[in-house]
DNA sequence: GTCTATAGGCCGATAGAC
DNA sequence: GTCTATCGGCCTATAGAC
C-alpha cells in the first residue's frame, strides 16, 4: 500500500499549500501571493508550489474552487437552518467569510480564465440565494410581486457587500442604522411565518 | 518667466503619468502598475516617475486623490440636477467610474497609508449622498422614518455595486429585474415631489 | 527636469539528481 | 515527491551628469 500512503501525503502537501495561500491572500492581498512566499508559509520550497499545482494561475484557481465549495455547502447548510433568512445574511455580512471574495473579485476582474470560473460560481450561488429567499418570503406570505426575490437577493447582498467592504477600510458611518434595518425586516418576516 | 513654464510643464508631465497610471489600472488592475509600465504608458523614462511622485504609494495616493475629487465634484453636480436622485443612481451604476474605485478598495484593503485617506473619501461621499436623499425623499413626502436616508443610502449604493462588480465579470442574472426595480422607484418618487 | 547607469532584490518556472 | 541549481526577467529606487 505505499502508493495510497504517497497520495495521501500529496494531498496533505496539496492542502497546506492552499492554506498558505489563503492566509497570505486575506492578510497581504492577492499582489503578495508568490510561490516563494507561500513556500514560506507554509515551510516548504518554492518548487513545491509549482510541482502541485503548475502556475500560479492554476493555484488561484484551486483555492477558489476550495472555497467556493466551502461556500456553497454553506449556503445549503443555511437552507436547512430554523431561520434561513438570518443565516443568509450572517453568511453574507461575515468579514472573515467575505475577505477572500472580495480578493478574487478584484483578480477576477483582470484573468478571463479565472473570471469564468468565478462567474459560473457566482450564478449558482445566486440561484440558491433566490431560491432560499423565494421560499422564506412565500412562507412569511409577503407579496412577491412588490418584493421579487430576485431583487431582494441582489439589494441583499449589495448591502451585506457595502457593510463588510466599508467595515473593512474602518468605516462605518450609518452602519449601525442599517443593520438595525435589515434586521428589523428579517425579524419582522421570520415572525409572520404562516 | 521661465520657471512659470517650468512649472508648467512639470505639472503636465504629473499630469502625463496619472493619466498613464489611471489607464493602467483600470485596464489590468492595481497590480499591474509598475514604474516602467506607467513610463512606457506615458512614453517616459521610468525614472520620471520616481521623480515626480517619489514611491508607487506616493503615486497611488496622488491618483487616488485626483479621482476622488472628480467624484466629489460630480457628486456636488447631482445635487443640482434636476432629478438628483436618478443622477445619483447613474453616477453610482457608471462602470468606468466605478472600476477605479474597485481597485482602491482592493488596494486599501492592504496598505494602512492609503486606507486612510480612502476611508475618510468614503466618509465624505457617504455624507454628501445621504444629504442628497434626505432632501429628495423630504421633497417628495416619503415617510424618513420608514425609509432612513443613512439606511437607503447604503443599500442604494451597496445594490449599485453589486450590479457593477458583478456586471464586470459578466453575470447579469437579475440584473434586468433590479434595474427595472430601482428605476420604478425612483420614478415614483420624483414623480411625487411637492 | 531629464538623462545614463546601476545596485540590489524578488519573481516564475524548469532541468536534472535522488 | 522533494532536493539543488539556475536562467532570464521585471521590479523599486537612487546617484550623478547635463
Amino acid at each position: 500500500m505505499r502508493s495510497a500512503r504517497n497520495a495521501e501525503e500529496k494531498l496533505k502537501t496539496r492542502e497546506l499549500i492552499l492554506d498558505a495561500t489563503e492566509i497570505i491572500m486575506r492578510e497581504q492581498g492577492y499582489a503578495a501571493v508568490s510561490s516563494r512566499r507561500v513556500a514560506a508559509e507554509a515551510g516548504l520550497k518554492s518548487q513545491l508550489v509549482h510541482y502541485h499545482f503548475g502556475t500560479m494561475d492554476d493555484l488561484f484557481l484551486a483555492l477558489f474552487q476550495r472555497a467556493e465549495s466551502r461556500h456553497f455547502d454553506a449556503l445549503m447548510e443555511a437552507m436547512k437552518a430554523p431561520s434561513p433568512l438570518r443565516k443568509l445574511w450572517e453568511l453574507n455580512t461575515d468579514r472573515s467569510g467575505m475577505s477572500l471574495i472580495f480578493e478574487f473579485m478584484a483578480l477576477a476582474n483582470h484573468r478571463p480564465p479565472l473570471r469564468e470560473e468565478i462567474a459560473r460560481a457566482n450564478i449558482r450561488a445566486r440561484r440558491l440565494n433566490i431560491a432560499l429567499l423565494s421560499r422564506a418570503l412565500k412562507d412569511s406570505k409577503v407579496d412577491t410581486t412588490q418584493y421579487p426575490p430576485e431583487v431582494v437577493s441582489i439589494m441583499l447582498s449589495g448591502t451585506a457587500f457595502q457593510l463588510v467592504s466599508e467595515g473593512a477600510i474602518g468605516v462605518t458611518e450609518a452602519h449601525a442604522e442599517t443593520f438595525d434595518y435589515v434586521e428589523g425586516l428579517i425579524a419582522q418576516i421570520e415572525q409572520s411565518k404562516g
